[in-house]
Parts: structure tokens; C-alpha cells; sequence
RNA sequence: GUGACCGUAGUUCAAUGGUAGAGCCCUGGAUUGUGGUUCCAGUCGUUGCGGGUUCGAGCCCCGUCGGUCACCCCA
């Protein structure tokens, strides 16, 4: 038997019913703030996501399906949304045509991580993107949609953090100031963060181990340390949070594991997930944009993720729909006859099907119930004689003699 | 990548080192043209794979593959 390689998933019918609730909560909130859908490669050069995202994140350095193309170009598959819609933008000159531009998108992300709950190697993010504003109401508009997206598909436990990691001024200054703390502290740091101290001190404030945490409570804090203009940005954040009774946590410690970030970050966050806590995240990223080639285009967006939101769920019922019409035979002419209404049926947009074996009622019943029809339509002897179907309602069980030419009426 | 636990029928799970079983599902019947409840009958296995120990291995040992959970990090 050939397996599918770890990580991956089929969705069966079973799941869909929950996935598309998910999936179209989220797209009717989108269309409720205006935004329009993106579509974008699952593939891109690996430069996309190396310089985009950072090459010292934990995602590029240990994280991609990565792999050549027949010309020798190295090619990775998406291990996130934002940084080739951020190439799409660009490449497409489109910030010459909008002064701000509001994207959504959705589809498999892949990254080669360990499975376990809730983490897989493809799964699946929507996510949107605010182009070609400063202004600290997009930070709100794209915190809104999320908790709006939350509310809607019926999540009710969880809690949005909330933190300014500063712009590339104040950052580098308060990063300064950590790196020299921590340097005092360097003997009493766990071994992760004694790396961490050179590549990317912002983490040292994530780690879990319990000598780190302890220092963490005396080091330098963020928000003591954003420029007059970051403060000013996050208090306006937090201004039109409460204004729309959005609640959310304020976190100095979150810091999120892609470089791109500047200002506003968020996370939102449920104890329902095991190890995994995070359902949706994102933040501001002014200079992105510029990165990639464009002229200077701040942005702010997020991604959440699906198999996430469907786990969180996974005990609301969502209820699925059967088919309109089942037909009912005993062989011979009395299915001639079913096939042909059954086609006439399905022309005119009534789901319908049948079991064209020729079997007892009772096992044509059974597969009525289970394919959950609203009517079962009974071709027999009798009802070919006369020209009158049997149409039995399976909600209510009445039935009554309706002409082969009027059913598509009767169910109207 | 590191670690822990687990792999038995389609599925959920049993089986002191001694003949591989049950519930559900599925198929048929009781009801020769009426489903969902009930009763009866039937189908279902290289015990993940490979080796070893043993008179004898689903069970013990080694390896391997797969799964789950956790760490790291994140959706």
C-alpha cells in the first residue's frame, strides 16, 4: 500500500461539512469589510520567502520544502501567505493604482516540521493584507475581521495578545539595550538563548525555560522604550480596540517568529489546541514592501489557520445537506423509467440519485436514509401502470401520487 | 531535529507466552412494495514490516516503518 508522506491530510466528506462553515464564515466577514480575493502561487523562488521572511527565523532555516527546478533555480513551497502576496503586489505594480488596497486570500501553506496536534506539513491559512497606510485603524480593521471571523464561526474561549515591537529606530535601540542586559546575564542563559543572544535577541524574552523567564522579569520592556510616534501608533490601536469593545491582553513578551514585523503585533490565542495555542496571527510590516522592490508601502495583515479553527470546533455539530430526491425501483422498466426522471431531475437543479441494482426496498430505503434524502420517489410496477409516482416525504413520512411530469412542480 | 507512548477486522477496542475475539459498520432475512427501533444470520485478519529468543510469540528482545503527544517554533 502507497501512504501519504507525514503531516498530510485527506479531508473526507465527513470533516467538509465543518471545513466549508469555516471557510465561508471567513469569506463573508472579508466581504463585510471589503476586502477582495487574492490568488497567488503555492510555489515561489526561495529568495521570496528567504529575504522576506528572514533568513535567521526558524521557519527559513530549518523549515522549507525547498527544491530545484529543472534549470538548476531553487524553488520553495509556501510556508506562509504574506511574503508572496507582498511579491504579487509588487510585481504587479499595483500600488500605483489604489492608495490602499485590501487583500484576502486562502490555500495550503507547507512547512517540514514534526506533526503532532493541530501542526501539520501542509495545512491550510486564510489571511489578509492591508497595502498603503500608516494609519493605526488598519491595525484595528485587521484585529476587527479576525475577531469578528472568531465570533462567527463560534469560538468563544480565547484571548487576543496584543504588543508594539517598535519601528526600525526604536527597535534597534531598545535591541541594544536587551542585548546588554542579557550579556550581563550570559552564564545564567539557557543554551538556546545563549544563541539567540546573536541572532535574534527579541526571542530571548519567548523562551519557556524557567532561568530565562526568571531574568526576563527585569530586563528591558518594549513599550518603555518605542519613539513618540510607535507610542502614539499603539495607544491608537488600543483606542479603537476598546471603541468596538474588542477585547484584547496586552503582552510585551510576544514576539512573533518572522522578522518582518514592525509596530503592531497580535496572536490570537485558545487553551483548546494542546501545544499548539495560537489560531491566528499578524502584525504590521512598514517595510516589507521596500524590500521586495517597491516604493516604500507600509502594510499590516494576518493569517489563521484552518485545521486550527476546524479542531477548536470539532464538537459543534454542523449540520450537512442530503440529497433533495432519491428514487426507488424494482428493475426492469420501472428503472427505464426512474433513470429518466432522475435525469429530467437532476436538469432542473434538483439534487437526486439512485441505486440502480436491482434490490429489495428495504436496502433502497436504508440508502435513502443514509444519503439523508428529503424525498423518496418510488417507481414500481403499480406506479408505471397508473403514471403516478409515489412521492414520500422522509421528513414527515406522508405520501401521495404525483404524475412522472409534475414532481419538479410538486417540489416547488 | 530531540524525547515519550502506541501499532490486532472497514472502525473502536479485547486476548497469563498456549486454538486471534467482541461492539459498531456493512450484507441478507424476520416484514414476497416502505428506512430510522428490535431480533436472527452472514462477510471481515499475512496481529505494520523484518529478524531474534522459545517446544510455542499478538504478547519478550533488536531493528525498521507508521501514528500520537510533547519540546523547539508557529497557523
Amino acid at each position: 500500500m502507497i501512504l501519504k508522506p507525514p503531516g498530510i491530510e485527506d479531508i473526507f466528506p465527513d470533516r467538509i461539512n465543518r471545513w466549508n462553515f469555516v471557510l465561508n464564515s471567513a469569506i463573508d466577514t472579508f466581504r463585510t469589510y471589503n476586502y477582495r480575493e487574492l490568488i497567488v502561487p503555492i510555489m515561489e523562488f526561495t529568495d521570496v520567502f528567504a529575504r522576506g521572511i528572514g533568513t535567521d527565523t526558524d521557519i527559513v532555516s530549518k523549515e522549507m520544502f525547498t527544491f530545484e527546478d529543472r534549470g538548476g533555480r531553487s524553488l520553495t513551497l509556501r510556508p506562509e501567505g504574506t511574503a508572496g502576496v507582498v511579491r504579487a503586489y509588487v510585481e504587479n505594480g499595483e500600488y500605483n493604482r489604489l492608495s490602499v488596497c485590501k487583500f484576502f486570500y486562502n490555500g495550503p501553506m507547507f512547512r517540514a516540521e514534526k506533526p503532532q496536534k493541530g501542526r501539520l506539513r501542509q495545512f491550510n491559512q486564510f489571511g489578509a493584507e492591508i497595502f498603503g497606510s500608516t494609519d493605526p485603524y488598519y491595525d484595528y480593521e485587521i484585529i476587527s475581521v479576525v475577531d469578528e471571523i472568531t465570533r462567527r464561526v463560534g469560538i468563544d474561549s480565547y484571548t487576543i495578545l496584543l504588543n508594539s515591537i517598535g519601528c526600525r529606530e526604536c527597535r534597534s535601540e531598545y535591541m541594544t539595550g536587551l542585548k546588554e542586559y542579557y550579556t550581563s546575564k550570559q552564564s545564567q542563559l539557557c543554551a538556546d538563548c545563549q544563541r539567540r543572544l546573536n541572532t535574534n535577541p527579541l526571542r530571548l524574552l519567548d523562551c519557556k525555560n524557567e532561568g530565562c523567564v526568571a531574568l526576563r522579569s527585569s530586563a528591558p520592556v518594549i513599550s518603555d522604550h518605542l519613539c513618540g510616534e510607535c507610542r502614539d501608533h499603539f495607544a491608537k490601536v488600543k483606542e479603537y480596540l476598546d471603541l468596538s469593545g474588542v477585547k484584547y491582553q496586552e503582552d510585551p513578551y510576544l514576539v512573533r517568529g518572522l522578522d518582518y514585523y514592525t509596530k503592531t503585533t497580535f496572536e490570537f490565542v485558545t487553551d483548546k489546541l494542546g501545544g499548539q495555542n495560537a489560531f491566528a496571527g499578524g502584525g504590521r510590516y512598514d517595510y516589507l514592501v521596500e524590500q521586495f522592490g517597491g516604493k516604500p508601502t507600509p502594510g499590516v495583515g494576518f493569517a489563521a489557520g484552518m485545521e486550527r479553527i476546524n479542531l477548536i470546533i470539532e464538537d459543534k455539530e454542523i449540520q450537512g445537506n442530503g440529497v433533495d430526491l432519491f428514487f426507488i425501483h424494482t428493475g426492469g422498466d420501472t428503472l427505464t423509467m426512474s433513470l429518466k426522471l432522475l435525469h429530467e431531475m437532476r436538469k432542473q437543479g434538483f439534487s437526486s440519485d439512485i441505486d440502480p441494482e436491482v434490490k429489495g426496498f428495504k436496502s433502497q430505503f436504508k440508502r435513502a436514509e443514509r444519503e439523508k434524502a428529503g424525498y423518496v420517489i418510488i417507481i414500481g410496477e403499480d406506479e408505471l401502470a397508473s403514471g403516478l409516482a409515489t412521492v414520500k416525504s422522509q421528513k414527515t413520512g406522508t405520501q401521495e401520487k404525483v404524475p412522472f411530469d409534475g414532481i419538479a412542480d410538486f417540489m416547488k
